[in-house]
DNA sequence: CTGTTAGCGCTTTCAG
DNA sequence: CTGAAAGCGCTAACAG
């Protein structure tokens, strides 16, 4: 790592009034050169073009989106920038592509997306103006519809009022689970998500209803709440493996916490998947990153983003056909976390 | 996948009159009573708030940001959300944390990136309002600074005026090339990047400088542009790997491109290590994920979006020992795209 | 302590 | 065809 060093006072923005004085004419017939409004002189046309060219004049996203109130800028509103999030943008990304329109993926400051109701607050902060619609990433509150269009990605309570855009996490849930009772595992554990979010309720009625199908009741004991981060996994993963009798596989409800599993089951002398079989959910890139690498349920990321994108434009087109709920499907991704249980 | 359908009328957002029209005071007090400013009577004060969380008002960024031009948020811009960008959103997320000040990431619509001065465009239309500060992911632009303080990661003619933060790419390069020199490879491709990134070149420069010091002739029709892109880069490599005597290994610019001529090579019959050695640059989580799993270049990417956001805030509290360039270690990741050539 | 006033940069009637 | 003027939602003097 090197270093250097030195200062630079930035110069002002160019505005609209600049570009107007330079070229002896009014805003108004600035803004309207660049918003091609007809009623414009040719000559004026390409004397204002030529000064706005020369002074690098951009008109400003925030005060045009004040007037006008249509910015062609999707928002996408997350509480941070993970590994779910950040492949939800990539889809979104691709879906743009070629519409018109521009991306803006907003986040709070890492902790402030904990408090619940920061996409309310971001939602408020950017409607109404800067945004024309936006897509929430895994929203927290049934109902946010305020001033714009909104599509939520998995969000708290399964099929709320909001149009939404999720994946199959009940089907994933049970075939995660049978493929360890397949494998032979009968003690399984679970690291839940969230509480309030619904694919963490449903990834748990998977396990509850796997099991139950194989005729193997629910150890309280063996169900904990991982948070779907990986520090807050830690704790209860140390729990669990921990245990007089512990499990010998587990099941977390996200690669992250899966992830932390793995950290502290190497900690404790675990071996997996010899001692430990270890199923995560979602199959962000980084869990085939791990030693071994982490079987998990493989959730169309990307898909979700790009699926949303779509939504939200059909929406704003005020296209009455609008599907309000699109589920996409999961499936199980073998990997080498998992393997029979010892003797 | 599963559809329904409905719709929803969306209702305006709340803004500071309708929350001094319910209080009965003025804005001038409401906005006051928002920003927490002294000279209002606590008993105001409450009734005030109460509206506010009642109406469940959230002051416009927008206008705000018009207003008094200081928002608390730094801006990220980027071309696309692509692997790299994702990885260092993630590193400028973690390094916001507990700051106070919030992310915002822009991205135009996918191709409209493509055209060269994307960078200036966002942030003429972001600074000087919405944002205090930018972070610029590879630029190609020498020079944008304009109305706030910049940061560039990657950037277009390396140390610019710009603040920059970058990975040692030279060192990066010369060491992919010599593993692949190490394993025996004596016709080794090269699938450059862009001409316009500094990055690009010095991975150009590192692959010369391991060669010359090997004392191998760079054969010019073995050195390609791959464009950074997997799309870009299907071309070039399938004409590398169609020559009348095709390279043994190829040491493509970046992970995306060597992905793309991961699966030229697959199409074309070869096996990879076996008749084609590949190494790329990034170690971006796709890389990992491939069959075979690349050797590549690791650069912390999410370290480089990290340090642009301390050295960013330095800039922002005008600190006049704040480093001008950053400069990170790269290394060389060995997995199993690369083996020795055959015979 | 509170309200009035003047814009921030831009778009949009509406006269001239 | 062009410009003056109003106003988007908000903050910052400045009066009252």
């Amino acid at each position: 790592m090197t270093l250097e060093s030195t200062t630079r006072a930035p110069r002002r923005r160019v505005t609209i009034t600049d570009v107007a004085e330079a070229a002896g004419v009014s805003v108004a017939t600035v803004s309207k050169v660049v918003n091609q409004r007809y009623g414009v002189a040719v000559e004026t046309s390409e004397r204002v073009q030529a000064v706005i060219d020369r002074l690098g004049y951009e008109s400003s996203l925030v005060a045009r989106s004040l007037r006008s109130h249509r910015t062609h800028v999707l928002g996408v509103l997350v509480a941070e920038f993970e590994p779910f999030s950040t492949e939800v943008l990539k889809g979104t990304s691709e879906a743009i592509c070629g519409t018109g329109y521009e991306l803006l993926a907003y986040s709070g400051g890492g902790r402030a997306g904990q408090q619940p109701g920061w996409e309310r607050r971001y939602l408020s902060r950017l409607s109404g103006t800067l945004i024309d619609g936006a897509i929430l990433v895994t929203p927290t509150l049934v109902d946010a519809g305020d001033g714009v269009p909104v599509v939520a990605i998995d969000p708290h309570a399964g099929p709320t009022h909001m149009p939404t855009v999720d994946s199959d996490n009940l089907a994933g849930a049970v075939a995660a689970t049978e493929h360890l009772l397949a494998l032979g595992h009968r003690r399984i554990g679970f690291l839940g998500g969230r509480e309030d979010l619904e694919s963490s309720r449903l990834r748990e009625e998977g396990y509850r209803l796997a099991l139950a199908a194989a005729g193997i009741p629910v150890d309280p004991a063996l169900v904990r709440i991982g948070g779907y981060r990986k520090d807050s996994a830690t704790r209860p993963a140390h729990e669990l493996l921990t245990l007089d009798e512990p499990p010998t596989a587990v099941f977390a409800a996200n690669d992250l916490s899966a992830i932390g599993t793995l950290e502290v089951a190497r900690g404790l002398g675990l071996r997996v998947p010899e001692d430990l079989s270890l199923v995560g959910f979602d199959n962000i890139p980084e869990s085939a990153l791990t030693d071994p690498p982490l079987t998990t349920v493989h959730q169309p990321m990307q898909r979700l983003g790009f699926e949303a994108v779509q939504m939200l434009l059909q929406l704003l087109e005020g296209r009455a056909d609008t599907p309000t709920h699109v589920r996409l499907d999961t499936s199980l991704v073998e990997r080498r976390s998992t393997g029979r249980p010892r003797a």
